[in-house]
RNA sequence: GCGGGUGUGGUGAAAUUGGUAGACACGCUAGACUUAGGAUCUAGUGCUUCACGGCAUGGGGGUUCGAGUCCCUUCACCCGCACCA
């Protein structure tokens, strides 16, 4: 009886769906247990290999947790707003909800391209989502509670010293009674104001103030703005100076844009990560993006140079025991005070060069670092300390945005000041005892101070300690901590996305009431920006709110509003808001009254396990942390991290093939190699791999390829090919092919190959140069998995050849889920006969058999290694390994000829997370009439795995000579004299008397002679 | 430059606390069976040597009776950050 996989596998698929078997109960005596994968966004390319193989660990490990008795929320749901379908909208006027359905849910496209779906292709594999609790992001009704949670940011300010944010109400409570003077929060430069002076304000201007202290705000920022996707985009959606999606070129431009203050939480970010099991790369990435220094910032107060008003230039240092070590400044190009202090002889020099500086893009200044550049402005400041006057220069190695845009240069102890005062010739002074700067500066924390007053003899350590103190008590600035994390831009000029619930009254942003919620996205014409340069949402007829009837109304474009209809914001929200929060909605995910109820978040808790890209580090990963200690404030949720335990799988890569064509040849005579004559090959040529490398290595001759020589001719009538020493040189090309073109030996199939080019180029002209046995070979490469390499597997493909079972332990067999790897179909064949192998242990020629027999020790011997090692492994998400050790097992059972219910039933308990539809048939066929799913995972007994002989190695001065089985259970001493009694130690011995031997009991024998 | 990671047969890999390096698969070789459609089974397969043996976990050194595993050093590749004061 054969294994029919696509049978069961449909046959279980539907009994799970029909029977709600994964449905996560909401409440439970079980423990609960969370497992998260990073859901998909669904782009209509539909998911190829490397999508599930995190879904189907996370899939084992749900499915282990149940069997081991807990109560498992596995949701998957969609991150469904995104720029992919809004562009495809752009270009082809289709509603990015209705390409976003199709792609979710299958269909057809616009251009009659069939789209099978994510979900119909997630259900293929088996995975055990309770899918009664899917969210998708661009779904009013989940979207309805992102815009909520915008409106408690807006409603909050960071309260320094409790150290979270509170409700505005209690900020505006102390602006009532005491005005700002007592108010410790994170906030943009506020002057100090009374009481009376906010009472006496405005509501607008009320409104305007309360802007510099809400965690989600709004402000004139220089954002990164993208012309060619029209929008503004995060610092981390930025890599190496072009937008991450479409590399596309992006400049500075100061809009009025929603920030989300995500600085204040910069500490708590940052150790917080302390508690959480992630990767140390994870780690160390955010660590890195938060940046923390510590120092102090100080002020130098500028020597007016024509006796003006006295101005001071703030630094921030992290090295302030090298203060005596200053002996110049350097203030970024940009820097206000610049133009300010410049003296009239320096103005022009200074005014150049900042032009100049302004002209070089971010990414230049950054690159050309070795170019050391700058102009002395020709003032002064003094020094706080010393009261000496040192020069003030500007030069771009100083950045604007860091910090405070100026630094006190160290020469002595910093590279980079160093080697601008070498350029320029300024002085350099070393207070650094015993420690030459003649060749570069001293930048190790380990020196002891000298040359400096109050520091002399001090290590750096304890110096900048004592510099802090002395610092702060003469008033001359103060200990600081400083981040290199900025706040986050939160609008974005695009369409397909959150709208913002809010409205403007003259220019101030107004909330729209909560129980109006959502605000839905309104139909416009076209998902371009407006004519005049406005979001896509200023082409939308109904986009006003009208305060009193508490609705969305229409108002022609170019009219003015009546009285009391205000118009709603324009921007949208990034694809980072639904993300980051979605995690709590799958605890309940229909709730109209709240985004989560708080018995069941206080039930489910944060996420035990997460599984996905490590790509999300300074992005999803950051924002999702943010929000969570923010709602957590807030007192919504009881924790204040998401996700406990985290794993990134590693990318699979495509592995792609190659054909070769000659688009070039030319000939050498006698071995000499000539220059190419170029001759256009009306033909194309394609030459199969290992022919085209002898042939440029030289290592055969032209007329052992007939075809060519007939080619060679008939384009080249003059010349002499008859000449046996002609080599035939020539210049080669080779072109992406689909990998399904090509058999498990890199073997073209020329007639698919040709059908293919016909239907891509209309021509049928390709001529073929093949191996001597008539094979054409193809190159291959392992590049990233994408259409446009034609190297994308579809797991669609393999479970319809060899089943679902067979390609989740195939995925899991590749290797450590955290490691990249290159896809190769070769070795899916050893996994699927593994399951064969294991369906005959129940079956003989004439169908299901199992008996009832009580089994042999060897047989239980077996069973319950398997368990032990399966337990332990997926304990320490080695989720490979498990695959081996049950390859092992049925290798061993079918050698035992077993077919024992008592070994066989046990055994599918273990194997149902890796391969559930076969375990589960086979459950059915051994009477069972409950799903495997809730089977108890069984105990391994460690009476099975005893040994009574141990097979010793035995080693000669640590090389393994040869085995000698003994009984378990001898003592050291009688080891000893056994190995040495035997004959063949005798050999390795020569005579001697060994001078030591290591005895390890159940381990090894070495004998030291 | 700084931080993190990876390096083991022809290939994917295993070796959890230092104890038989290469389990389990793929591929390959030979054979059996079947008149073949990617079926099944048996044997072999790190390199080297006729053999005894020798050599092998990127390279070099060390600790140890014993090192893929621990320490030092060095190389290569991948990822992140990068004038961050």
């Amino acid at each position: 009886m054969q294994y029919q996989f696509n049978e069961i596998e449909k046959k279980w698929q539907k009994y799970w769906e029909e029977n709600k078997t994964y449905a996560a109960k909401d409440n439970s005596v079980k423990p609960k247990y969370y497992v998260l994968d990073m859901f998909p966004y669904p782009s209509g390319a539909g998911l190829h290999v490397g999508h599930p193989l995190g879904y189907i660990a996370s899939d084992i490990f749900a499915r282990y947790k149940r069997l081991q008795g807990y109560n498992v929320l596995h949701p998957m749901g969609y991150d469904s707003f995104g720029l992919p379908a809004e562009q495809y909208a752009i270009q082809t006027g289709q509603h990015p909800a209705v390409t976003t359905k199709v792609n979710i849910e299958g269909g057809v496209d616009k251009q009659g391209n069939v789209i099978p779906g994510y979900r119909n292709q997630l259900d293929k594999i088996g995975f055990s989502f309770d899918w009664d609790r899917e969210v998708r992001t661009s779904d009013p009704n989940y979207y309805k509670w992102t815009q909520w949670i915008f409106k408690q940011l807006f409603n909050s300010w960071y309260n320094k010293t409790t150290d979270k944010a509170e409700k505005i109400d209690t900020l505006i409570e102390q602006f009532k009674t005491n005005g700002n003077a007592n108010v410790n929060a994170v906030c943009a430069d506020v002057a100090h104001f009374s009481a009376g002076e906010w009472n006496s304000w405005s509501e607008e201007e009320q409104q305007q103030l309360l802007m510099n202290y809400r965690i989600t705000f709004l402000s004139d920022t220089w954002v990164n703005w993208c012309p060619a996707l029209g929008t503004v985009l995060a610092n981390d959606e930025i890599k190496d100076g072009v937008s991450e999606r479409g590399g596309h070129p992006v400049e500075q431009k100061l809009m009025r844009q929603w920030s989300m203050r995500i600085t204040a939480y910069a500490e708590r970010l940052l150790s917080g990560l302390e508690g959480l099991d992630w990767s140390e790369s994870i780690k160390d990435i955010q660590r890195n993006w938060i940046g923390k220094s510590v120092g102090a910032s100080v002020r130098f107060t500028i020597s007016p140079p024509s006796g003006e008003s006295e101005g001071a230039i703030e630094v921030f240092t992290t090295r302030p025991d090298t203060i005596f070590g200053v002996s110049f400044m350097v203030l970024a190009p940009e820097h206000p005070l610049v133009n300010e202090i410049t003296t009239p002889e320096q103005k022009a020099e200074v005014e150049a060069y900042q032009k100049a500086a302004s002209l070089k893009s971010e990414r230049d200044r950054q690159s050309d670092i070795k170019n050391i550049t700058g102009a002395n402005t020709g003032a002064f400041a003094i020094h706080p300390f010393t009261g000496d006057k040192v020069q003030i220069w500007i030069g771009d190695y100083v950045l604007a945005s860091y910090g405070t845009g100026a630094v006190m240069a160290v020469p002595c102890g910093d590279q980079r000041d160093w080697d601008f005062a070498t350029h320029f010739g300024i002085e350099i002074k070393n207070i650094f005892k015993d420690k030459g700067i003649s060749e570069g500066a001293y930048a190790e924390k380990d020196a002891i101070i000298t040359n400096s007053d109050f520091l002399n003899d001090l290590p750096a350590k304890e110096a900048i300690k004592k510099a802090i103190t002395e610092i702060e008590k003469r008033g001359i600035g103060k200990g600081k901590t400083q981040y290199r994390l900025r706040d986050a831009v939160f609008s974005r000029q695009r369409y397909w996305g959150e709208p913002f619930p809010v409205y403007y009254k003259n220019e101030v942003p107004y909330l729209i009431p909560s129980e109006c919620l959502p605000i839905e996205l309104p139909e416009v014409e076209k998902y371009l920006p407006t004519e005049d340069g406005k979001p896509p949402l200023g082409n939308a007829k109904n986009w006003h709110w009208d305060e009193k009837n508490k609705k969305i109304v229409s108002v022609p474009v170019g009219q003015k509003p009546p009285s009391g209809v205000w118009g709603l914001e324009l921007n949208t929200m990034p694809g980072w808001a639904g993300s980051s929060w979605y995690f709590l909605r799958y605890m309940d995910p229909t709730n109209d009254n709240e985004f989560v109820a708080k018995e069941k978040v206080n039930y489910w808790q944060n996420v035990d396990l997460y599984i996905g890209g490590a790509e999300h580090a300074t992005g999803h990963l950051l924002y999702a942390r943010f929000w969570t200690k923010f709602l957590h404030d807030l007192g919504y949720i009881p924790f204040d991290e998401p996700f406990k335990k985290m794993i990134n799988q590693g990318m699979i890569q495509g592995n792609s093939a190659f054909v070769n064509y000659v688009s070039e040849w030319g000939t050498d005579e006698g071995g000499i190699p000539i220059e190419l004559e170029p001759i256009e090959l009306p033909e194309l040529l394609a030459i199969s791999s290992n022919k085209l490398k002898k042939i440029l290595d030289f290592q055969e001759k032209y007329d052992n390829y007939p075809d060519l020589i007939k080619i060679l001719k008939k384009y080249n009538p003059t010349k002499n090919f008859d000449d046996k020493k002609l080599n035939i040189k020539i210049k080669e090309i080779s072109h992406h092919i689909p990998i399904n073109l090509i058999n498990v030996g890199n073997e073209l199939d020329k007639e698919k190959f040709i059908a293919w080019r016909k239907n891509w180029a209309g021509k049928e002209d390709v001529h073929f140069i093949c191996e001597d046995d008539g094979a054409f070979i193809v190159d291959r490469e392992v590049e990233k998995m994408s259409k446009s390499k034609y190297n994308v597997q579809t797991p669609d493909e393999l479970v319809e050849k060899f089943g679902a079972d067979t390609l989740r332990c195939y995925e899991m067999f590749l290797g450590p889920l955290e490691q990249h790897k290159p896809w190769d179909t070769q070795g899916i064949t050893g996994v699927h006969g593994f399951l064969k192998k294991l369906w005959r242990l129940f079956h003989d020629d004439n169908g299901f058999n199992v008996s009832d027999e009580t089994p042999s020790n060897e047989e239980l011997k077996s069973l319950h290694k398997t368990i032990k090692k399966v337990k332990e492994d997926i304990e320490r998400f080695s989720f490979n390994t498990p695959v081996s050790a049950f390859m092992i097992c049925v290798n061993e059972l079918t050698a035992l000829k077993c077919n024992k219910r008592e070994i066989l039933e046990p055994l599918l308990i273990v194997l149902a997370p890796y391969a559930p539809h076969i375990a589960e048939e086979l459950w059915a066929k051994l009477g069972n009439t409950e799903s495997i799913t809730y089977a108890v995972f069984p105990k391994h007994n460690d009476a099975y795995l005893v040994e009574s002989n141990h097979k010793y190695p035995v080693s000669f001065n640590g090389k393994m000579r040869f085995m000698l089985e003994l009984p378990a259970d001898m003592s050291k001493e009688a080891i000893e004299k056994e190995v040495l009694a035997n004959e063949q130690s005798q050999k390795y011995l020569e005579g001697k008397t060994p001078k030591k031997v290591i005895v390890i009991p159940q381990k090894i024998v070495n004998v030291v002679v």
